[in-house]
DNA sequence: GTCTATATCGTGATAGAC
DNA sequence: GTCTATCACGATATAGAC
């Protein structure tokens, strides 16, 4: 994947990529991009036509192809405990080997600089979903209790989400290494589930 | 609270204060600050002598006032249940008076353009506790099950600061306004310690 | 203390030669 | 396609009059 890349527009692609994640949109510069990519501006804006243009085409497409899978999970055809397994684990996986992404998108989100809330609404990911048939369906079943999807998602992808959010904390207040870090993320593909399918049986 | 700043220097920290929230460090501009504070980018040099060090007095003391007696709740001496609804409790009340706080304490870390960093240290925020101390010892007493102090704060952090910092896309996403949103984040007041709390009684 | 004017630099984007 | 040189602008910071 890391392949150094053949052809110019790809090489700038990529550290335009790396340098967004790292230091967000208005933190980078074209200078940068264009220097990472060993390469000059005039070249930057001949493939891509300004900052903005390049921004979009990077993330565009990649976001319906890695997160919105996953982040769907939830919605599928599994059973309740299966899918809460099976969602912490692949989100996971995604996040650690991309371990920015969610604080990159949040803040460009605020800052609204970028087009990340067109990139976010393009991509499908504010569809709404059928977890709450579900959950409605087991508690009338007796199997759990009564439970408000929003809030279980939201205690879900939070619980999820959080470690990546705060690794530089994280890591600065318990002197985590990257192994350690990921030790801890790991561990949690067991505890998140736990904490919240204990939660769903009932009381 | 808010009563307008009878002198300069008061109303430039306001504004500064408002708009590093807002915007960010490095997405903030003297002239913006200056602006706001209904007077010229000369006068905020005048006071501060540069925009790091208007960043550094606004923020440095206020950390240690607002967020870290609350973040220290976890280490103070109260019996599980009581502490742990009494975190989720002050730590939602303050953050719905200051909501995009968390947001910008991350986003700041990561950038590293300002000395966030610092300011964090110096806070005192990465200081050690005792509530493995007491997991342990109520786990021995047989009232909980055996569980790490890590595991769960990190959870109940998250649980508690995601919402705030997902604020847009959670607003976007269900067509919340500042009320419904404070009501989801009211409700997770009793959500957030039973899910906690079914974890930690045994199996 | 407060203002206007300005110095100095870094940025995004483009012109034009090759 | 690729480069150098440059424009136009906005940023921080300061000088100096009042």
């Amino acid at each position: 994947m890391a392949k150094t890349p053949a052809n110019t527009e790809e090489k700038i692609k990529d550290a335009a990529h790396q340098l967004f994640l790292e230091k967000g949109f208005g933190g980078t510069t074209t200078r940068d991009i264009a220097k990472c990519a060993n390469t000059n501006i005039a070249l930057v804006n001949y493939y891509f036509r300004s900052k903005e243009n390049l921004f979009r085409e990077v993330f565009q497409e990649g976001f319906a192809n890695t997160f919105l899978p996953v982040a769907k999970i939830l919605n599928d055809d599994f059973p309740l405990e299966v899918k809460i397994y099976k969602f912490v684990d692949h989100m996971t996986e995604l996040l650690k080997s991309d371990p920015m992404m969610p604080l990159f998108v949040l803040s460009e989100m605020r800052s609204g600089q970028s087009q990340m809330c067109e990139i976010m609404l393009k991509s499908g990911a504010m569809d709404s979903n059928g977890f709450q048939l579900q959950l409605d369906c087991e508690a009338d079943a007796g199997k759990i209790r009564e439970a408000d999807a929003l809030q279980v998602e939201t205690s879900l992808m939070a619980m999820v989400l959080f470690p990546f959010l705060s690794m530089n904390i994280l890591k600065m207040k318990h002197q985590m290494d990257d192994t350690a870090f990921d030790e801890f993320v790991d561990a949690r593909k067991k505890v998140i589930p736990e904490i919240i399918l204990s939660y769903l049986r009932l009381p």
